[in-house]
DNA sequence: TTGTACGCGTTATCAA
DNA sequence: TTGATAACGCGTACAA
């Protein structure tokens, strides 16, 4: 690893001069063939690799396009991460991924880092950042909001019908018998865990049956919330027979309290998530969810920033929750 | 969203030159105090955001360090980003993610692309870069490697011993009275894998017990793998009473199958992982593990390239795998 | 303590 | 088609 090569060098041992060198590397301009192999040997030979820090100085784009996630370890976000990737992938834009944890501060500045690294473009993933900042950061610079909604910036923001999802899951849920219906439901700051409620209480609506705030329970998305909620559930004696989650991480822990209480899923009760982890196919038995296309969703939105940075109107595509049915939840029992 | 303020036009408003905004910036050197709070006062009105790219060109370093993962979506290395984050955060220092995906060409474009961005240092994870290569690297750069050991960069490489790991959970299995413990190892090409699978085996012997090929079916690290591994175990009519799987996801998808052939877990077969991933603790039953402490060793990783950054030798702390023993395994039935 | 001058590696403008 | 030359925004000797 030679200490690295620079473009002046390059030119000097390819007896050409640096502009010509840069046209090479950029296609700006007709080279004569001759030089232009000399110098693709010289480069190859030198192992010589461009300095992005200078190009970005010079040319005004940097080829990086800032992802604000909340957490890159979380199994939610992680595959609009791979799609992000994918969608970038072979356009010559990088995603640089930074992290919020849903704290304003961090994201704050998460996206001061990345606008003093001078992306391209931007791809926010939830978060708690007021909109007025994202519109001023859309002001001057492409933007993609995925998982809410932006006023003033709704064709840029891709944002499921949270409502509509939680509607169908309960009607699935009721579909299926269940008179009494239990929902674990998330922290209510959050827009989605407000949606989702929403759906669940005018399915039971729908239904003609009351609403029971005994059988709703708060949780924060985590496993462990999920787990507390579930079993609150149970001890309060509550004769519910379906349980539905506002996510499939609560789900999992309420399958746990469930298990430790001796109550079999789904024929002493049934239980219903909502994302569609990886994990959820996986799970004894494997969970009945609301899928969010979270892959599509992060490939969609890089293809919209590519297509900004192009010029054009931002366009995402129009996505749907979609209900995958599989065996945790079941008729009620004596239904 | 004012289009970028530079240094110098806060020098101009601020009524000095740019020399001095500069070292305010660094505390590079004893400034007025009268000049320093006009200047930052001049900077926050204007919303200054030093540009990291002109300041990179100009110092040398670019307080980024390059971490090249092999999948950001994945459970496994999530959480050592996490650690990598953390360790990094109040540095100044920024972790740019990049992932390899176990391909060879995949990995050498990222570690380009971090060389271009000109990164001050790296973590890397995992993967199948000749370790001439990372060695070529570390000439340069001050370099971490977390899950493989690098012939000649020993100090710089946290590698834990995966064959200690294994031999204990084959141990634990064993003292629970098992005498017939399937495996589901991992792909061969993989150390780890090999090392699991080694660790497993000198338990066998060490226990006076004879390796069964017949008892070992090869996945390749994911769920479906490991579902259709003890898919073919349960099949194959062989009269095992545990499994031990290479890695958690493996024994994510055999406890699928197993429920799937309607054998009960821990009462019927005792199953291992290894990993402790996140969900692990909520799998029904709980899965009993190997735990690796990715958390700690990002953590350690970012130390270690942070020390190096100041001049400091590389040093590691010495991290071990730890057995979790939880609710999927039990006592051999009869035993 | 402060300012001037120069350099970092590249692209872009302009002549030739 | 090619080559000087001037930015790009900042850090840093050096001189004052």
């Amino acid at each position: 690893m030679e200490p690295n090569v620079t473009l002046s060098e390059v030119a000097r041992l390819a007896g050409v001069s640096a502009s010509t060198v840069s046209r090479i590397l950029n296609g700006t301009a007709n080279v004569d063939p001759q030089k232009r192999e000399t110098v693709t040997r010289v480069m190859a030979q030198l192992n010589y690799r461009p300095n992005v820090l200078a190009r970005g100085l010079a040319s005004g784009r940097t080829m990086g396009v800032g992802v604000l996630t909340q957490d890159i370890s979380s199994p939610f976000y992680g595959e609009a991460l791979r799609g992000i990737e994918r969608g970038l992938a072979g356009s010559g834009y990088h995603p640089i991924f930074t992290s919020g944890h849903w704290r304003l501060e961090e994201e704050l500045g998460a996206i001061d880092d990345l606008l003093s690294r001078r992306v391209d473009a931007f791809i926010v993933l939830g978060g708690v950042v007021p909109s007025g900042k994202l519109r001023e950061v859309a002001q001057g610079t492409p933007l993609v909001v995925l998982g809410r909604e932006v006023p003033g910036l709704e064709r840029q923001c891709l944002r499921l019908d949270n409502f509509a999802g939680a509607h169908a899951a309960t009607c699935h849920l009721l579909e299926l018998g269940h008179r009494s219906v239990a929902h674990i439901a998330g922290v209510p700051s959050h827009r989605d865990a407000l949606d989702r409620l929403e759906g669940y209480r005018a399915a039971l609506d729908d239904a003609g049956l009351a609403y029971d705030p005994g059988l709703v329970q708060e949780g924060d998305f985590m496993e462990p919330s999920g787990f507390l909620a579930a079993t609150r559930l149970v001890e309060s004696r509550s004769l519910f027979t379906a349980i539905f989650a506002a996510n499939d991480q609560m789900a999992y822990g309420a399958r746990l309290a469930l298990f430790r209480k001796g109550l079999r899923v789904p024929d002493d009760v049934s239980l219903m998530g909502f994302d569609d982890l990886p994990g959820s196919a996986y799970t004894t038995p494997p969970l009945t969810t609301v899928r969010q296309p979270t892959h599509d969703m992060g490939r969609a939105a890089a293809t919209c920033v590519l297509g900004m940075l192009r010029g054009e109107e931002a366009t995402l595509p129009p996505l749907g929750l979609q209900l995958v049915i599989r065996e945790s939840t079941a008729r009620r029992p004596g239904a």
